[in-house]
DNA sequence: CAATTGACTCAGC
DNA sequence: AGCTGAGCCAATT
């Protein structure tokens, strides 16, 4: 799962919902962000390019929000105050799971 | 081993 | 258009 995060380019955004679809079964969006929620900090992989289905940044409160949030902007992605992804349709990544 | 929880998502109001 | 409720599957306790 991790390296298909990994195709995801910089600039790009992609879902929960998409990824676990990617992955086979779109119900298990759940345990992907439960995955990403066991990353490592020095991980190489773009957590912070996953948001919910809406194209909004997920758990609220933590500081970690912040960061993901900052991390997207740095990669040319806007974020909103209430952490909407702008364009996020069109930023949206089509996932390729390599068999 | 069974119950509860959770970085989600869809359908209703 | 935004909030609430119910459904879903795996990990934790």
């Amino acid at each position: 799962m991790h390296e298909l995060l990994r195709t995801v380019p910089a600039g790009a955004v992609t879902t929960y919902g998409d990824l676990a679809g990617a992955l086979g079964a779109r119900s298990v969006a759940r345990q992907v962000g439960y995955a990403l929620a066991a990353l490592p900090e020095g991980t190489d992989v773009p957590w912070h390019r996953v948001v919910d289905g809406r194209g909004l940044v997920t758990r609220p409160g933590s500081a970690n929000a912040k960061r993901q949030c900052k991390l997207l902007r740095s990669e040319g992605v806007t974020v909103g105050r209430d952490g909407r992804v702008a364009e996020f349709a069109s930023r949206r990544y089509a996932l390729v799971w390599r068999a």
